[in-house]
DNA sequence: AGCACGAAGTTTAAGTTTCAACTAAAGAGG
DNA sequence: CCTCTTTAGTTGAAACTTAAACTTCGTGCT
């Protein structure tokens, strides 16, 4: 994109400044580049990284399950693509759907025995990939302080009320 | 994840420490709530993130040409998924294919006048979806030490020589 | 020159994600 | 209670991406 000032009039907005301009250039081609390569060694087990998501989320929870609706958030993903998701992990055995008790609309996903050993089995992988493509390459204070910005950044991004747009405005009447 | 050593024997994987853990946690959700939002705010110019990219880095050629290849590169895309892209902005007039001159295995992406204007058209509003979503939560100083993290992991990938994987590999015999 | 190999792009099909419409149940208001 | 609106989740088709095979051309070797 050109540098100059715009020729428009109306909301007037700043261009980034060389500085910034190149943070976020670096910004870009470095997450596409981890999310590249962790994706490509995750793939010698056989799934996706936003799959694997998924199951570590439910390995975390006490009971391994969780509503549809409260991973779709906690993973970032539409609720239409979730379920076409479950679907896929649940053909393989690894997740079950259930009727959730309090609220008849509701389902959670329960991650399986085997499916519980197979996130224990792959776990060890990627943990390595993570800290071969990410770890690695930072001083511990720069990890912990990209780990501070990057929070303030969904806090940021939740705090103005997008999300809504994002997450539940998938799937409504327009 | 489990937080127990692993009972595995080999590589002897070292988990993640809970503040690592954290940064990693925050890092892989907000690259994902910006994704979203940023590509949300394209999408009322009809178009996605990663074509952008494409033409933002085709207007910035002195001759708005490059090469395929080059563009994978630059965007971390395959070529495989270019050729599909490019083929859409074609239709859309944004852009153009020639031979290229010194290799006939070549192709250069020309960006149109008309895809020329989009772009200046589209810049501002895309900029200012950047600044509100991402500049906007932080600091000056620690937008560019931002960049900078992003950078050393950027180079640290490509200097493990994992990208000829990402790259070249697609679209190899096996 | 001739040949094997690698690089650049494309193609087709299969797999994944998005989009819009839809069902069913919960909540709000009267 | 009854209707209206909102929330949860699914569905099917369209759009996009990936995977693998394939064509063409450059390069190095002999």
């Amino acid at each position: 994109m050109s540098t100059h000032a715009p020729s428009t009039y109306l909301p007037a907005p700043r261009w980034l400044d060389a500085e910034e301009q190149h943070a976020w250039r670096e910004y870009l081609r470095a997450t596409r580049l981890l999310e590249a390569v962790l994706d490509r060694d995750l793939q010698t087990q056989g799934l996706q990284l936003s799959e694997y998501e998924i199951i570590s989320m439910l390995s975390e929870q006490p009971d391994r399950r969780l509503r549809m609706s409260e991973i779709a958030e906690l993973v970032v993903q539409s609720r239409s693509r979730l379920t076409h998701t479950a679907g896929r992990l649940e053909r393989r055995g690894w997740v079950r759907r259930e009727a959730c008790a309090s609220d008849r609309r509701g389902i959670e996903l329960v991650l399986t025995d085997g499916g519980y050993a197979e996130i224990q089995r792959m776990a060890p992988t990627h943990v390595d990939s993570v800290r071969r493509h990410l770890v690695a390459h930072l001083s511990r204070e720069d990890m912990l302080a990209l780990g501070r910005a990057m929070e303030a950044i969904s806090a940021g991004i939740q705090s103005t009320g997008v999300c809504d747009e994002v997450f539940a405005a998938e799937g409504q009447p327009a």
